[in-house]
DNA sequence: GCCTGTTGATTGAGCGTTCAAACAACAGGC
DNA sequence: GCCTGTTGTTTGAACGCTCAATCAACAGGC
C-alpha cells in the first residue's frame, strides 16, 4: 500500500466520520502513520486531499457502491431500492452518526473552489445516472413519457433528505419512512401505466 | 437593539452563510461592532450563541416562515407548495449559494452536544408539523388512511435533497425538478382519492 | 553522485476564551 | 445638590492552543 494510498483510504473514512474542516492534518497523520512531510510530498495541501477523495469515490462508485448492492437483484426497480438498502445498512451501522459521504461534504463546503464543486457535482451526477439506467430498463412499467431523468434524480433527493432527517433525529425510522413514500410512489406510477395500458 | 439581538441577529446570516465552524468569533465582532468580552458577557461559548440561533429559529416560524408564505394562500395543499416556493426564492436569490439553515446545519455538526441535537430536532418537528396540519385540511382529497406524518415528512424530504443539489451544482432546477416530482406525487395522490370515492 | 522519497521539529497565523480595568447608571444619606 | 457605594456592562489586550504548511537534513537505490 503506497503512501497515497493509505491517506486516501484514511481520509475517506475521517471525512466521512468527523467532516473535512473536522478533520485534521495531524489525524489523517497519526492515522497512517506517516510524518507530515510525506503526506505534503504526495498532497500540496489538505485541499487535495480532499479532491484525491471525492476522485476515489467517482471512480470506485461501481466496484464499491452498485455491485455490492446489485450482486443478487435482477428487477430493475428492485435494483433502485436495493442501492437505497445499502445507505440504510450503512446509517444503521454507525448508530445514525454517518451520513452519505457526498452529501455531507456538499454541505459541509460552502465556498468550495470550482475543482472541488465539479467533483461534487460528477459524484452526484454519476449516482443519478445509475438510476436512470434501471428507469430505463423498467420501460413500460412506468407511465409513458416519463421524465426518467427528473425522477432519478429524485431517488437521489429523497436518499439524502431521507439521511439527512435519520442522521438528525438519530433513528433510521426517518429515512425508513422516506424510502417507504418513494416505494409508494413508484407503485402509482406503475399502476398509472398499467392503467393507460 | 440589545447586543444580544445584535449577536443573534449576525449570527443567524453568518451561520446560514458560512456555516458555524467557518464563523469565528471576530467575524461576529465585526459584524456586532461589539468587542468580544461584550459577547461573552452575554453568551458564556461560541456554542451558546448557535443555542440562541436555534432557538430564534423554533420561536420565530410562525411569523419568519409560514406567514409569509402563506399570506394570500388558502388551499391546504398549495400551502405546502408556497411554503416550498419561499425556499426557492431565497435560493434563486443568493445565486443557489444559501441553503436551508437548520439542514445546513445539521449535516455539519458531526457530534453535536444533546442540546444542539435536540433543538435541530425541534425545529425540523415544527416544520412536519405545519406541512401535516396542511394535510389533515386536505381531509378527504387524499386517500383513506394517509400516514399525514409520513407524508409530511416526505415533503422535508424532499426539500431538504433538492436544496442540496440545487446548491451543490448551483441551479435552482435541482430544486425545481425535485418540487416537480412531488407535486406528481400528490396529483397521484389526489387521483387515487377520487377513483375510490 | 545523484535522485526520489522521508523525517519531524518548527513556523506563524488564527482560533475561542479570559480578565483586570474602566465606565455608566442609579440609590440613599445628608 | 452633592458625594459615595453598588451593580451591571463594556473594553481590548493577552493567553494558550491548534491548525495547515514548511524545510533543512537525511536515507537508500541505482
Amino acid at each position: 500500500m503506497t503512501p497515497r494510498e493509505k491517506i486516501i483510504h484514511a481520509a475517506m473514512e475521517l471525512f466521512w466520520l468527523k467532516g473535512y474542516n473536522s478533520t485534521s492534518i495531524a489525524d489523517l497523520l497519526s492515522r497512517t502513520q506517516l510524518n507530515s512531510g510525506s503526506l505534503y510530498h504526495v498532497f500540496p495541501s489538505k485541499q487535495d486531499v480532499l479532491i484525491g477523495v471525492l476522485e476515489a469515490y467517482r471512480d470506485g462508485i461501481e466496484e464499491m457502491l452498485l455491485e455490492p448492492a446489485w450482486g443478487q437483484v435482477d428487477d430493475p426497480i428492485e435494483k433502485i431500492f436495493a442501492l437505497l438498502g445499502g445507505y440504510r445498512t450503512m446509517i444503521a451501522e454507525s448508530d445514525c452518526t454517518y451520513g452519505c459521504p457526498i452529501g455531507s461534504l456538499a454541505l459541509e463546503l460552502h465556498e468550495p473552489d470550482p475543482q472541488v464543486r465539479d467533483l461534487l457535482a460528477v459524484n452526484f451526477e454519476n449516482w443519478v445516472k445509475a438510476v436512470q439506467r434501471c428507469l430505463e430498463a423498467a420501460g413500460p412499467r412506468l407511465p409513458k413519457g416519463t421524465d426518467t431523468n427528473a425522477l432519478s434524480e429524485f431517488v437521489l433527493t429523497a436518499m439524502e433528505g431521507g439521511v439527512m432527517q435519520a442522521r438528525t433525529h438519530r433513528d433510521v425510522a426517518y429515512f425508513d419512512r422516506a424510502v417507504e413514500q418513494l416505494r409508494a410512489h413508484f407503485a402509482l406510477l406503475e399502476q398509472a401505466a398499467k392503467q393507460a395500458a
